[in-house]
DNA sequence: ATTACTGTAATAAAATATATTACAAACTTA
DNA sequence: TAAGTTTGTAATATATTTTATTACAGTAAT
């Protein structure tokens, strides 16, 4: 299972994106991806640490933007939101005395750590205002 | 969690690349990733339907390369194991009324097509000969 | 016949993701 | 200041997915 964290928060600061001016509320948020206001309030607090976003308490409290939607790359996102982009490990220990045991997960990591870098490079070319523009 | 498939996969495949005149059994490739042959068998029933590897029943039966290593890319296995690689969807249909919700769904797709092609293009050029050189 | 495999189904266990509940703290406005 | 609304966060429960295990019929070598 994929946890749903990017897109989460991509449509969270979609939303975001849309009313600059305006702080949203987890729950206006949650109703718009149809699941729980907690969930939101967890990648909003994630967003609050890298200093993507302001949040203010209280009644009419909520959400907004912290910076314009153009300073704002996907790739920004991906960090926040990834370990790290993988086609999966075995997920047990492998055989040591097996020369392929010992070595393979070293292989994986260099391969993996190529298709990373591949994404960043494309993320990084999106920022945050010309993916919302389409909406 | 991501599955383990294309990894289980591609370390088969390495020791079948590394032994390809015997039929290797599914508990001796299971013992080299400490894992349960079940899981072996049904990654190898996989392979078999998509002519990567032949298998041999009885005594002294197992599973062997049905074609040089040298003719093996990375993408096959890839194509094999995975649908696609995503960074993940809210998993709830989103709110239809909200002009967000109703078209991020589209544009993640794009987006992680992209992304498929990406890697379907890195793995393209990796042979199982080649990543398996180094062991 | 006996032994050692594959092939496959059915079930159980473990891991992870998501949902829900609960409530203190913060803040607004009347 | 009291009432109402929202954030922030922890704790717990449910759902989903992955992996492991058990079981056994079928196949082939000796």
């Amino acid at each position: 299972m994929i946890s749903g964290k990017f897109a989460i928060t991509l449509h969270i600061l979609t939303l975001l994106s849309k009313s600059p001016d305006d702080f949203l509320s987890s729950e206006y948020i949650a109703g718009s991806m149809n699941i729980n206001p907690v969930l939101v309030r967890k990648e909003i607090a994630n967003l609050k640490k890298h200093n993507i976003v302001e949040s203010r308490e209280g009644k009419f409290g909520g959400t907004r933007l912290a910076k314009p939607a153009v300073e704002i790359t996907l790739e920004d996102i991906f960090k926040m939101t990834f370990e790290t982009v993988t086609l999966g490990y075995c997920k047990n220990d492998p055989n040591p005395n097996c020369p392929v045991g010992k070595n393979i997960n070293e292989s994986l990591n260099a391969l993996y750590t190529d298709i990373n870098s591949q994404i960043s490079d494309k993320l990084k070319g999106i920022s945050l205002l010309s993916f919302s523009s389409g909406f």
